[in-house]
DNA sequence: ACTCCACAGGAATAACCGGGCG
DNA sequence: CGCCCGGTTATTCCTGTGGAGT
């Protein structure tokens, strides 16, 4: 970087001139003031809710849409809305919110909603305290709103997530909390499940669906044109005027429309792209900036995750890497003798065949299964990400030294 | 048409891990 | 502390299979 351009980075700090007039409004925690093209999903939604305005109980609900289509905003929004109303002040509803990937088990759901009831109300005795069954943890939530006449809904983010680890008929939260209406009166719940995969409801159990979607809205992705308008209006407020050129706005929408209609993905490139700009003392962000923006976060994805993978996770990459293409049983050999050199037990290939396919999931590697004829039947991987760049993700962990 | 390789990948089960208790 | 629970990882055992070679 030139000295002009670092005395300059130096001015405009000490001046307080940014690029940015407001920061926030890029952050995918920020709420718009007004939602774009969601008026029919947030109608559909509204109506779907509409019987708490008669104080009954609202139909269970799915939204259905892939990511950075809305979903969380526009129900939040809306259940905001409602709770707000002044005509409904004297019906407390219950809104209780939790995302199913964050808490990771179906038990830190439930305790998460436990700690949602509990919040606020007298009796603290009931609150989060078990460390129990996921039977009693749910248990002690439908007394307390059998008990205190609850009206609640409870909104699960990434419902999805629930129905990948097997459950028992009692493990399954989604079975307890669809049936558990006969058991709240005079309260009762209902909810809305919020998901990324269209598909989730096949892996579910039959009784379940009928139940937790009586009520259906899919969220159709944003089209390229919408996801610009979204855009300019995020920068007249984010952006000082005139700063962010036409052609970066363009690229941006072009880049998230191209997987499908990611709003989220727009708006954080764009934020990306305003830090790169600010940062070498541009006064505008250019396309180049997005592009740039764009190969950095998908660099910066890669090398967390494989930062983040597990000791055999990451000796089976290298293994991959370094017999390049062959078969899961060769790979599987230079794993044993990577596993040696480091004087690691090596797991069993049972194993190392799960992981490879975890591993083909999270796109770091790729792998098609081929037919050798008599000489049998496997798959061949190889690596999505360039040596070198594995390699230098790996540097630092002090268990991988001996095999660079 | 039949065989037989080199695995894929399902099912059951064991071993281990960590938070929240008493 | 030791224990229970629910998860997560690994192991063990297994059945299934596309197609080159015969």
């Amino acid at each position: 970087m030139p000295k002009d351009k670092i005395d300059k980075l130096l001015d405009d700090a000490i001046e307080g001139r940014s690029l940015f007039k407001n920061r926030e409004i890029l952050q995918s925690s920020h709420t718009p003031n007004e939602i774009l093209y969601r008026d029919d999903e947030q109608k559909r939604v509204m109506q779907a809710l509409l019987p708490l305005a008669k104080r009954a109980r609202p139909s269970n609900l799915l939204a259905y849409g892939k990511t950075g289509t809305g979903k969380t905003l526009v129900v939040r929004d809306t259940l905001k809305k409602i709770q707000e109303h002044p005509k409904l002040r004297t019906f407390p509803i219950r809104i209780l919110y939790a995302n199913a990937k964050e808490e990771s088990t179906a038990s830190g759901l439930l305790i998460s909603f436990g700690r949602q009831l509990g919040f606020g109300l007298e009796l603290e005795e009931v609150l989060p305290s078990t460390g129990l069954s996921i039977g009693s943890i749910f248990n002690k939530l439908i007394d307390v709103i059998k008990k205190e006449s609850l009206k609640a809904i409870f909104v699960i983010d990434e419902i999805d997530d629930l129905v990948k680890t097997k459950h028992t008929q009692d493990t399954d939260i989604l079975y307890l909390m669809t049936r558990a209406n006969t058991r709240t009166n005079p309260g009762f719940i209902s909810i809305i499940g919020i998901s990324n995969v269209l598909d989730f409801k096949e892996k579910l159990d039959p009784r379940v669906v009928s139940s937790l979607s009586e009520e259906e809205i899919v969220f159709r992705p944003y089209t390229v044109s919408q996801i610009q308008k979204i855009l300019s209006s995020r920068i007249k407020e984010a952006f000082v005027d005139g700063i962010v050129e036409e052609a970066a706005i363009n690229l941006c929408s072009a880049i998230a429309g191209q997987e499908h209609g990611d709003a989220r993905r727009a708006i954080d490139l764009l934020r990306v792209a305003g830090e790169l700009a600010e940062r070498e003392g541009s006064n505008t962000v250019t396309e180049e900036h997005v592009r740039n923006a764009s190969i950095k976060m998908e660099e910066d994805k890669d090398a967390t995750s494989l930062n983040s993978l597990p000791l055999h996770q990451k000796i089976l990459t290298l293994a991959v890497m370094r017999s390049n293409g062959t078969t899961t049983g060769e790979i599987y050999l230079v794993y044993k003798s990577l596993c040696k050199t480091i004087r690691q037990k090596e797991l069993t290939q049972r194993r190392a065949t799960q992981i490879l396919s975890e591993l083909e999931e999270s796109t770091l590697i790729t792998g098609k299964i081929i037919s050798q004829g008599i000489h049998g039947r496997t798959k061949k991987y190889s690596t999505t990400i360039p040596p070198e760049k594995i390699k230098k993700a790996f540097k630092d962990d002090l268990a991988l030294q001996d095999i660079l």
